[in-house]
DNA sequence: TAGATTGTTAATCGATTAACAATC
DNA sequence: TAGATTGTTAATCGATTAACAATC
């Protein structure tokens, strides 16, 4: 690495960790075992890794530990990740409690909401804070990174504080398109998500 | 439209979809004015509306209302699509609550458990029904898209009794990689949007 | 007519993959 | 040596975008 990785590739690597999580300790892995759980061609596994520092041994196949390692050091996960979730509806709960991500070293730095009755209460191993304040929380605890898991029409408004509060990256799971300068925004939309199934259903048996 | 649309812009028409939306009724709508909405270059705009039946006019720019219908023929959201979400944790509640997508014409046609405990209470509109019944369920009221949403271990083989009783595009929210045959399965995963964030991150400060 | 914007072409860019020499 | 698999090249494919004639 120590190069720019192409974006798709960037994408590829978090399916290929979460694959050999799957076979730690197991000895090594083919570009073609890798490519076969992941779903893509074996010429693909075999070109993302080059952007790596990881290192084959033609005949063999990859260490399935050491290669999850230069996975992880390619990806920058080499630290903790505080993460702040705005919102505590029953999508930031079901983010806050699902720990799926701690493996990587992302953890719950702070839930807050704007509701009072929720203010105070436990999710998870979090108690929820309020969204008045966001801005010290961000700044005290060091939070790079937000999830926006307000109602659509409060999204906005949060990404706008996020980022003025220091954070620079955002997964926004609202239903609406939000934009800010200055920081990396990433959508996840049920809504898109569906309507992409919709199409390929439609295609494949409509024509 | 009646020819292949490319994917890349079929994952890009329910973001047009989206700002459209927040401009109904508001006459005319440039292709400058959507890409700057969606994020996006106008000339991507004008292609990507290229492969639809819509028509702009030149000069003035496309008709909002006209240009949302089009987009939801292309995309075969013409008929309601009943879906079945497994598993009835905090993100298949989640999901089930959230009532954005109903807008796109898809409904919570079931939401299942395993669990006793949750079989028969209510979800928003839904009630928590027993997993035993999927293959019954799905052949009754017709359903073609699923949403998995239960543990990892269990996704594999919620998959697989969808596609059994007759589902054929599946949304798996379970953090590990299913594998179905016969259906087309997209994966939405927080870890790995996380991951990419990170990667940026790291790229933007490090170097 | 002047200004604006579409629709489309063609150039460019980036991603995928087949193929194969290198080598364990 | 024989079999397997990497690492990389080069061909191909698909997506993006600048540019501009057509035209409202």
């Amino acid at each position: 690495m120590r190069t720019h990785i192409p974006d798709a590739t960037v994408a590829r690597l978090p399916v290929y960790l979460r694959c050999l999580s799957m076979r730690a300790g197991t000895g090594t892995c083919s570009s073609q075992d890798l490519a076969r759980t992941a779903g893509v061609n074996s010429a693909q596994v075999r070109k993302d890794l080059s952007f790596l520092d990881a290192q084959g041994v033609r005949g063999v196949g990859y260490d399935v530990d050491e290669l999850r390692l230069e996975i992880r050091k390619a990806l920058g996960l080499t630290h903790e990740f505080p993460i702040v979730i705005a919102g505590a509806g029953d999508l930031g709960r079901a983010l806050a409690n699902y720990g799926g991500f701690r493996e990587w070293g992302f953890s719950v730095g702070a839930i807050l909401d704007v509701d009072a009755r929720k203010i105070g209460s436990r999710i998870g191993d979090s108690v929820v804070e309020s969204m008045d304040d966001l801005e010290a929380i961000v700044a005290e605890r060091n939070i790079e990174i937000g999830i926006v898991a307000t109602p659509a029409i409060h999204a906005q408004t949060a990404a706008e504080r996020l980022v003025g509060a220091g954070v620079r990256s955002i997964l926004n799971f609202a239903p609406t398109v939000i934009s800010v300068e200055a920081a990396e925004i990433r959508r996840v939309d049920l809504s898109t998500e569906l309507q992409i199934l919709a199409y390929h259903l439609q295609e494949r048996s409509g024509n």
